[in-house]
RNA sequence: UGGGGUGUAGCUCAACUGGCAGAGCGCCCGGCUGUUAACCGGGAGGUUGCAGGUUCAAGCCCUGCCGCCCCAGCCA
């Protein structure tokens, strides 16, 4: 088994006898000759038998062939302008390793989205759905390269929490011995407790929302990668954050142009994501708004149709910033040339992508913080830690939270996030 | 939660004004030596989401319920 070759090395061994195993993807069959596609997770060869070269029982196997049966196949590899990829290989061996032994779910066709998701576990086999999960993989790698190359300490922060976090409605509640415990919704309170021992610190893992959202936009349980940087303001924020998502997605832009390909997305649409992105106040973005016609008042959060109608107007993400204070969560700083605003800044993708991040600068003076907690009501106990930070040496800190599934969506150009997790969580769907 | 849409074969969809429930794909059988979601001929495959109602007659009209999709809100 060790010794057989990937599918995607096979132009290294043009004329030379090897041997893949894989699913049968598709199969043809024209009476004395015969294709069989075959995947095998690096990539995918089609096959060629000949019944007047092939032995009878090489035929009769191939003859009883259906979709995603599991193969060992030796054969010759030749360069062939007809086979898809440029090569193929005239078999001359073919063992069934697992047959398919029901119609396999899905075809080389259309499928309802239902019906996809239902089938999810087998969905991921085909090859848009490992693309845009191959490009996952890539800005994962990205993530952590682009950190580890600056310095910035992974803290993995937990999962399971008492009641913290921004707010309290939408969080999913479990037992705990006894307790009532959430899952985390975020671990950024976490890593600012972290960069007061490494200074340049970032989270990553999943996240949870219990929030009962319908969108494209929107999962229960999604990733998410927040860094968190000590004596940084909000400038200094957002210029990270537009070197961050710039240098995401250039790496895909290098390294995935095959995946991109086959998603039929469009590079030339990210090639200007580079710094800077432009800056965009929230007050302006009120003006600018109330010009074009939206109906819509200082002091309300921007709507999906706002943040589109913002984004339009840029072909890169556009950061807008100082939000008021009412609409934004209670750890984030005061502003202090504008107090009825923070200092805070949303990232919005273009294409109608939408918020990719949120960022801020952090409130680091203990009785406003306090104060904070007191008006919305938070239970004060459960952030007595969270107080401490403030009560020895504070220091000034920012950081944001980026979704990788909406960031990904944005760079492959798929319409739904929920393509870009393996196995999607959503309000309706725990299921596979 | 609100607005809009939708539910028919394993899958994707048709079925005129209420009048015999159909096609393509997949599957099974047969044919074909260069196919690219091959093609040609044949076959199997149905509680039209569920429960009521109107009617000589309901996939179609009415009432209720359920599922799903899209948009909005919430956010990353």
């Amino acid at each position: 088994m060790a010794d057989g070759v990937e599918v995607r090395h096979l132009g290294q061994h043009v004329d030379q006898v090897v041997e893949i195993t894989g699913w049968v993807q598709t199969t043809r069959s024209h009476g004395k000759i015969g294709f069989v596609v075959v995947r095998d997770g690096t990539g995918a060869v089609q096959c060629v038998v000949a019944k007047k070269e092939a032995s009878e029982e090489v035929w009769q196997t191939f003859a009883d062939l259906t979709q995603e049966t599991t193969v060992r196949i030796s054969g010759q590899v030749r360069a062939d302008h007809r086979a898809p990829g440029g090569h193929e290989l005239t078999v001359t061996a073919l063992d069934v390793v697992f047959a398919s032994v029901d119609e396999f779910p899905i075809q080389p066709k259309e499928h309802g989205v239902e019906f996809l998701l239902d089938n999810r576990h087998l969905w991921l086999r085909s090859s848009q759905q490992r693309a845009g999960l191959r490009v996952r993989d890539e800005v994962e790698m990205a993530i952590h390269q682009f950190f580890y190359d600056r310095d910035f300490v992974r803290i993995d922060t937990p999962i399971l929490s008492g009641a913290i976090g921004e707010s309290a409605g939408t969080l999913f509640e479990t037992d705990y011995f006894g307790d009532k415990a959430y899952l985390a919704q975020t671990g950024q309170l976490y890593v600012e407790a972290a960069a007061a021992a490494f200074r340049k610190v970032y989270c990553f893992g999943p996240t949870f929302r219990a929030e009962k959202s319908k969108t494209r936009r929107h999962l229960t349980e999604f990733w998410m990668v927040e860094p968190e940087v000590a004596f940084a303001d909000s400038d200094d924020n957002m210029r990270l954050q537009e070197e961050f998502v710039s240098y995401l997605v250039q790496r895909a832009v290098e390294r995935c142009a095959d995946e991109l390909a086959i998603l039929e997305r469009d590079s030339k649409a990210l090639e200007n994501v580079k710094p800077p992105f432009p800056r965009v106040s929230y007050t302006e973005a009120i003006a600018f708004l109330q010009e074009k016609g939206h109906d819509i008042q200082w002091g309300s959060d921007l709507g999906a149709p706002d943040e589109v109608a913002i984004s339009d107007q840029y072909d890169r993400p556009v950061f807008v910033h100082d939000y008021p204070k009412a609409a934004k969560a209670f750890y984030m700083k005061e502003n202090p040339d504008d107090p009825r605003t923070v200092l805070c800044n949303d990232l919005l993708a273009p294409e109608g992508y939408g918020e990719i991040i949120g960022g801020s600068q952090r409130e680091d003076d203990h009785d406003r913080l306090l104060a904070r907690i007191r008006d919305e009501d938070l239970p004060e106990e459960a952030y007595a830690w969270y107080l401490d930070l403030r009560k020895y040496g504070s220091f000034p800190h920012s950081g944001f939270g980026l979704g990788v599934e909406r960031t990904v969506a944005y760079i492959t150009g798929r319409r739904h996030i929920r393509e870009l997790i393996a196995f999607p969580r959503m309000i309706n769907r725990l299921y596979p």
